[in-house]
DNA sequence: TCCATATGGTTCGATATGGAACTATATAGT
DNA sequence: ACTATATAGTTCCATATCGAACCATATGGA
């Protein structure tokens, strides 16, 4: 039961902490990857560990919400690295499908044997309980934003 | 007490989670700005509305966890705008202070009565009491990593 | 007073980002 | 079959980002 003004403040302040932790924690992962990747390049090669690889590019774009031509560089990034391998989708002309590679799935690993420790040291200090307490919320706000985007 | 495992993927899904939050509510506040203006324009006004203008840009800078060539960028363009003015610092001759102008506060006033809409509809969706519980967590994992990126 | 070092800010350069225009293929309607 | 439209992906371009090197001023010894 808040006046206008205040609920409008406090959703500023909500998507400004969301900035400003998606900012920090992305430093903070690109710090342990090689020279040059980026957390792109993580997510995505998370992305298909976990959910299977063979997704068209734009799959993996709408799954961040990232332009499709963001995602033509990501990947692109990716395949010169040899992480992943884009192939011809047989099922259409227009598209294609990106494969990891062994590389692929080792660099990924890698960095989150890197980051372990890490993650280690947060959940000390950030309590996991909380953490999963408010994933909810932040899919619902995900998804809320993406449904509005669209009109 | 879950297993070490499962604790890291917690972790990346809501990392993932806050980056896409972060991602889209960029946009949208972007959408309702004038042309050529970005979030980093508003956020900033915005952080020298409400704490007080006459702020250096390193301060700024650090508020919002930005490296200082990024700050040096962003106060250049709303300073191109006529939004702010920067004077020097008479307190400290390597430094300035960034004022507001009349017409950054309109600019500032006016952003946020375009975006009011939008976050009633918001309201309606996402409820602001789930809003206020998530933001304290926000705020310690916030000041965790900036903690963490300065050892 | 001088020097060493720290700090605020800008410049430079290399790269990521994302909108718009484009190409190629697919699908729907006739 | 033919045309119109939609969709997947790339290319092009303008601009944001950020690390590193740099300049100027400040501060803290000796």
């Amino acid at each position: 039961m808040s006046k206008p003004d205040d609920t409008n403040t406090l959703y500023f302040a909500f998507f400004n902490e969301v900035a400003i932790v998606s900012q920090l924690s992305g430093r903070l992962l690109e710090s342990k990857l090689p020279e040059g990747f980026l957390v792109s390049h993580f997510a995505v090669l998370n992305h298909l560990v976990k959910l299977g690889d063979g997704r068209t590019p734009l799959a993996i774009a709408r799954a961040f919400q990232v332009p499709k031509a963001t995602m033509t560089h990501t990947l692109a990034g990716l395949a010169d690295g040899g992480l992943v391998r884009l192939v011809p989708n047989p099922e259409d002309g227009r598209s294609k499908r990106v494969m990891l590679t062994d590389k692929g799935r080792r660099f990924r690993d890698q960095a989150i044997a890197r980051l372990k420790p890490e993650l280690e040291r947060m959940a000390q200090h950030v309590d996991a309980r909380a953490i999963a307490a408010a994933l909810p919320l932040l899919a619902e706000m995900r998804s809320y934003l993406d449904a509005a985007r669209e009109e």
